[in-house]
DNA sequence: GTCTATAGAGCGATAGAC
DNA sequence: GTCTATCGCTCTATAGAC
């Protein structure tokens, strides 16, 4: 029964998604994405080329992911605090999804612009706080929260005495405060 | 020619962080490492019981270099700029120790030492900047400095138009200033 | 203490039948 | 469009000779 098509695109890149989120950037490999559609290996070559580019399609869908959740982050007033507070939710919430989309590089142009359009949006939204510093004040509050997020992979807060736990909105506040005085 | 020891734990311990630096952290094989010394895998199971001993042996090498720079970073008035700016630049020099020594996760006790060692430190020199807030401070200014380096490795002020260089010293100032108002 | 040999497992990718 | 079969490569770790 070889004819009629047994998955799409689509079906193998949800079921990508899946499988990175359980078993890790190494363990989504070719072979078990297969197993999990009960297909062989070789008939996922024929929707994507690599699994490099298999990757790349991965880490679109959560930068899509990610500008969706930002774009519907609420209000103008907390602005900055509701985009963090965004941010770090998916981060934890889709930690693999998360890494590759940070990490991946094999992107190609057209989907280089979804990453800019989460750019923008970060950018546009700090307006009202930094003014016209609202580039570096961007780029300053993604270290932050990139930061953050990486620490707690890290499980740096279990490791020894003396570290607080919760340092998200003590950071965020001192952010704030140092944005205001120096706009 | 068999008795007379042809290497030692540190020999190759050197020979990783120097593989480990060269090829990154999936580089450093023990077949490669073996190759290095020109001695076959097996012979290195005589020092280290498993690859994962030896990543975290080279992890606390790493731990221990960032402190000795950190202790040598400069004085009192420009404390956690002096800290940040070492930071970044043992980040940015040795990238794959950084990022093993931030990854690292089977250290035992001892080792472990080491890291508390170096936040100590840190939390140390915060305190004339932000007082009683000191560890808070220390945990957002190592989430920043983090993220900042993440962001660097990630590549991501090629990608687009419209992003900041160099933000490492506005977010800086944002920080110190936010202190500032918040002790 | 180092060696040879090997077990045992993983992987991406290709060729060609159907 | 999917299959079987396979190439060619990676790796950690163990057993036992010397």
């Amino acid at each position: 029964m070889p004819y009629p098509a047994k998955t799409s695109a689509g079906q193998i890149l949800a079921a990508a998604v899946d499988l990175l989120e359980r078993e890790g950037q190494t363990g989504l490999s070719l072979r078990a994405l297969a197993a999990e559609l009960k297909l062989t290996p070789n008939a996922l070559y024929r929707y994507y080329p690599s699994r490099e580019a298999l990757l790349a399609a991965v880490a679109v869908y959560g930068a899509r992911t990610l500008l969706e959740r930002q774009q519907s982050a609420a209000g103008e007033e907390e602005g900055m605090a509701a985009l963090a507070r965004e941010y770090l939710r998916f981060a934890s919430e889709r930690p693999a999804l998360y890494e590759l989309y940070m990490t991946c590089d094999s992107l190609n142009a057209e989907q280089r612009q979804v990453y800019a359009q989460l750019w923008d949006l970060v950018v546009a939204r700090l307006v009202p706080l930094a003014g016209p510093r609202s580039p570096e004040a961007a780029m300053t509050l993604w270290a932050y929260l990139h930061g953050l997020v990486g620490l707690e992979r890290s499980g740096v807060h279990d490791n020894g005495e003396g570290k607080p736990r919760h340092t998200g909105e003590f950071g965020l506040r001192v952010l704030m405060a140092g944005l205001q005085t120096l706009r």
